[in-house]
DNA sequence: GAATTAGTTGACGTTAACGTTAATGTTAAT
DNA sequence: ATTAACATTAACGTTAACGTCAACTAATTC
């Protein structure tokens, strides 16, 4: 086995999905497909299972369904792929359009993750204010 | 008609949820259910307009399932249940032990929802980082 | 009062996001 | 070299959250 790699039960236990799951997002293409060991066993490393927990939790703050985190997670990507050996090769046209594209998606982004924080704060408001009802009840009964 | 009613069109196009929806959410106990014309059409009052947004907020925003959401309502629906004629009705200790309870589950609500709001500042600095890199890439394409 | 238009229930259809099982192959440990 | 423990693909099952008919009734408009 190759150092740092581990299996697919390992990378299950310490990002909290199941190996279903993980294999489920690398068919939908969320997670690239990983290297394999001779016999064919999927060989995962460490930023394997960062990247399982972040998707975990940018769908559970955001709300997103898989295809909705895939533009998002696209980001990620683009900006990986903008980097050194890709430098030269492109001409800077295309990169700076391309990186113009980038900004402009995650401004996108930004904006409506603002919104959702906004909205957040709303809810926890409310909250904040059936308490503040509730305890008043409850002074009142005191009487 | 009684005054300040509508149907369910009119309440599918100021929530902007579907009629299917509408009532899709009363037949799971979601919204309760409304009156009814002599005919047997759904009477819906500007409240429950109200109540359908904050539903569709709640959902969008906390990414909860319906029967998540169920819990979440419950609150408001609770503290509802304790004013004006309930008062007298029921005996203080109850009463006073059914507030404790509400105050306990906002709590709780309230508890989870700053989790959201740690982590969803966390994927924004995240995207922030991803601009920031962005542009750096793109001053270097002008050497 | 006839024809639209909008509402009702009931039931079956759909999609996403996995769970589960089966048949088969691989690794690790004895 | 066998076994036990874990892996793979394939395929069918499940659940939530609706969409979409269909058959029928009520309300509105001409």
């Amino acid at each position: 086995m190759s150092e740092g790699t581990m299996k697919i039960d390992e990378v299950s236990k310490r990002s909290g999905l199941s190996k279903r799951t993980i294999r489920y997002y690398e068919e939908i293409g969320i997670i690239p497909e990983t290297l394999r060991s001779d016999g064919g066993f999927r060989l995962y490393t460490i930023k394997h299972i960062d990247r399982l927990k972040r998707i975990t939790m940018a769908k559970d703050v955001l709300g997103l369904s898989l295809k909705e985190l895939q533009e998002f997670l696209g980001l990620e990507d683009e900006l990986e792929n903008q980097r050194a050996e890709y430098r030269k090769v492109d001409d800077p046209k295309k990169r700076k359009e391309k990186l113009a594209d980038i900004l402009k998606t995650a401004d996108k982004q930004i904006t409506i993750i603002d919104q959702k924080i906004e909205n957040i704060h709303s809810i926890k408001a409310d909250l904040l204010d059936y308490k503040k009802r509730a305890s008043k009840l409850m002074d009142e009964i005191t009487d």
